[in-house]
DNA sequence: CTCACGCTGTGAATCATTTCACAAGCATAT
DNA sequence: ATATGCTTGTGAAATGATTCACAGCGTGAG
């Protein structure tokens, strides 16, 4: 019954995709359009329209706004959830930039930064407060989600404080394993393996081609 | 012998944990401390090094440089690797300020942007080309690696023409499936996405709580 | 109305990755 | 010298994810 980590990363794909789809005017969709689109394979996605209690026509395929509401009801909360942001630095600021108006269901509402000069002002719609108005801030609010953009040095303690305010999901930039109670789910985005992984593989695709041809 | 995805990834972050250890003056490691360190199981780090064919003593563990060394003969290329920038925005800037120093073996020499204003100057040891000298730079300085930072529209367009001109890894953050051919692997870094797997996971965690408890 | 086609839904098979479990090894204490 | 208590290396088993393959169906053509 525990769904996947890997098929709740593609619905959301999948319902980026849907959504062009519909504003271009797109009103059904066969399986293997959206595999292609969202490069998998057509089974993959009957798969997982089945996770989110889905089903087509064998004559029409699916229905274009329908799944966008499945696929909503299954990943969203009812109601739109507040997401803390810590670290108001190079990709804080990025990040705020890019999520405004962007995720109506997933609202930046507050960031936290030790330094002065970069709290008790708004950025992109979102209001900075010191660090040290976290732990109340994020209990208030009854924040359950958050972004950790703090130098590696200090990932785990902000992580620390955020949990016992009650936080439940990390989306962790910083580039360290950071330890929670199990009852917490981490998401690790580490642009530096990230970047070595490519690296890696472009050299094996290579390598790969030339032993072939 | 094609080695997976997922241990590449972590062959890197293993490399900057032992890089750490080695700093601190810590000469060997366990399986268990080092996978305690990166999140795994110590069974996986054991399997791990199997295949960077690097073994350790049964009495003190593995030795940490050659460690390092083997992971560096492993995953990187015998000489440093240049990689491009694609879109010198809010995120490009960010990687720009990260990479500076940061991988001496992937060291970022172009970055490229259609808009004048961003372009002919050096940003963070990096020289910034108009988009239109994109193909010859590349193909010049032989550049296999690159990453994609420009908005969604302008991604599968910038990526022919990088592919064209040789690169053969992408890093690509604009949230659209980049089509390659097969030859090309692509890395995609979706932080909607990644935020709506934590929400969701926070939430489901909750529940699972709650009903254990 | 009937047929043929191409799609969906899904059990079963395949493929990939992780974990188990244990023989063999090495340093240390006795 | 040998017993002890850790460890490593690794087949084999288990788990997890993806793909196959096909029955069943709805639609549009004839
Ligand atoms: N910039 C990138 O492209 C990039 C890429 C990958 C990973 N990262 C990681 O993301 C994190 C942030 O990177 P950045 O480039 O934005 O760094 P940055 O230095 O620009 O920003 C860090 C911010 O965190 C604040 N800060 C430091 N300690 C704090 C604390 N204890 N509590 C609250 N705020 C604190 C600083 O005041 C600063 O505003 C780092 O861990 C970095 O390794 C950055
Ligand atoms: N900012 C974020 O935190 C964030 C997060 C996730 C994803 N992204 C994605 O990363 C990409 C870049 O985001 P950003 O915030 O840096 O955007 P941005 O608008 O700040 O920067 C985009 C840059 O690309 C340049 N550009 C546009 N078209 C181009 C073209 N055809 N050729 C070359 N350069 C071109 C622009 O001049 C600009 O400098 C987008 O696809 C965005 O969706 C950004």
């Amino acid at each position: 019954m525990m769904t996947p980590e890997r098929t709740v990363g593609r619905l959301s794909l999948y319902r980026r995709l849907l959504v062009a789809m519909r504003n271009r005017g797109t009103r059904h969709v066969f399986s293997h359009e959206l595999a292609s689109a969202a490069g998998v394979t057509a089974a993959q996605v009957r798969r997982d329209m089945m996770t989110v209690g889905c089903s087509g026509s064998p004559a029409r395929g699916y229905d274009v706004p329908e799944l966008i509401e499945h696929i909503g009801l299954f990943l969203d909360a009812d109601e739109p959830e507040a997401v803390a942001l810590v670290g108001v630095g190079n990709i804080g600021r990025a990040m705020m930039a890019y999520f405004e108006g962007r995720r109506p269901k997933l609202k930046m509402v507050a960031a936290f930064d030790q330094d002065g000069s970069k709290t008790n002002r708004v950025v992109h719609g979102c209001r900075c407060y010191p660090i040290e108005d976290m732990a109340s801030v994020v209990d208030d609010r009854g924040i359950r989600v958050a972004m950790v953009a703090v130098p590696a040095e200090a990932a785990q303690d902000v992580a620390d404080v955020l949990v016992r305010a009650g936080v439940r999901g990390l989306l962790n930039f910083a580039p360290v394993a950071i330890r929670v109670p199990e009852h917490v789910y981490v998401e690790d985005i580490d642009v530096t393996t990230s970047l070595e992984k490519v690296a890696f593989f472009a050299r094996q695709k290579r390598a790969h081609k030339v032993s072939v041809s």
